[in-house]
DNA sequence: TTTTTGAATATTTAAAAGAATTAGTCAAAA
DNA sequence: TTTTGACTAATTCTTTTAAATATTCAAAAA
């Protein structure tokens, strides 16, 4: 029965988010994604409530699938450089990979900052918990000393999104979508700025 | 002749800023900018040519002050800490005063993030090249060892921007303009984010 | 009872047209 | 050289209408 369902969902999340990453949510139609499932628009509804509802399930499953990959990776090291390097890694290759997905949550958030709470805070707040997790492990390693692990995490996340957007600030070629170049300059601004970061924080 | 010139410039970027900075250039007239004077209008085109023109003005001259306080305070200590510190807090001080003025430079580029070389690129250039002399100061004190003093003094004002747009994106309580709390929050992460990476450079 | 659909409705977006505001010009006066 | 009022051009704001798309629902199929 439910088994089902769950199985029904699965695959309108994966085409969902096919269309989601490769043609952002604006220009992607209930229609669309019906006809690639091949069955009617009106079955889309039967399993998720509205269009939003069922970006926001895509998100989910998309930050799931590169969280998960972290933890596991970081369960393989005791090095918080590497962990971290890792998860920086793993960040961008996610963006790329679902840049238009992502435009849609930040043109929510343009348009309306004060709601964040409901739309991207939740992702947020999880993917610091995770980097609040790996700093743990330098800790626990006595590589680094860290007082409040979370505010550091925080902290570090920040200045993470700050390489982003100020190099997307700076040099952007044609704009629209960011060159492979572009993410590749982006990470290795974030890699010098980690590694910085965790000599700051050493014992 | 020139003199008196440069005297009304002055007293027109003066009147224009005030404008700018409180209502806004969408929200600002030339009619009410040359009203504020009491002079008419098409004078003020006798002076700059139109009204980006002005707005350009104005923005360098804000910059300019800033970059100047800054620079002289530096002058007066040899502790790199001590400097950004201050650069910091100048930064956040000329940020709330000006709010509105800049908020114009942010929608150029969101409108055209390619043409950031003409708008406020040169401005984030003159702070780059700055921070990098502020941190050559730690350098020839022995406090700290950089590489590329520009490459490090950029990476450092990523940062900056990211506390900024990180707490921006998360704890904004009623939108439009941010409170004088959050300004503190914003500041007192930069500060935090300052003391980790000075520390992750020192020798 | 659960899953599926076609057709109907309700919202949102897009385009067009017109009015109103504001930027920018110019010939002439001070 | 500096200043202005009157003029034109460009831009923004509203309103309207049409089209696209999201969402609902009663009924059929399984």
């Amino acid at each position: 029965m439910s088994k089902n369902v769950d199985l029904k969902r699965a695959k309108i999340l994966e085409v969902a988010k096919r269309r989601f990453a490769h043609f952002g949510m604006a220009k992607t139609t209930m229609a669309e994604i019906a006809k690639d499932l091949s069955f009617s628009k009106a079955l889309l509804y039967y399993y998720f409530p509205d269009k939003h509802n069922l970006y926001m399930a895509v998100m989910e499953h998309v930050i799931n699938e590169m969280i998960d990959k972290v933890d596991i990776y970081a369960q393989t090291t005791d090095s918080v450089e590497n962990a971290l390097l890792f998860a920086v890694e793993s960040r961008t290759a996610t963006t790329r990979e679902n840049y238009n997905l992502f435009e849609y949550s930040s043109s929510l958030f343009m348009k309306n900052p004060c709601e964040v709470g409901k739309n991207i805070g939740p992702y947020f707040n999880r993917v610091r918990d995770q980097y609040s997790r790996l700093l743990k492990i330098g800790v626990d390693n006595k590589e680094i000393r860290v007082d409040d692990l979370d505010e550091t995490a925080e902290l570090l996340l920040f200045c993470l999104m700050g390489m982003r957007s100020g190099i997307l600030t700076k040099d952007l070629n044609d704009c629209l979508f960011p060159s492979p170049e572009e993410f590749e300059h982006i990470q290795s601004k974030q890699i010098k700025m980690v590694k910085i970061f965790l000599r700051g924080l050493s014992v």
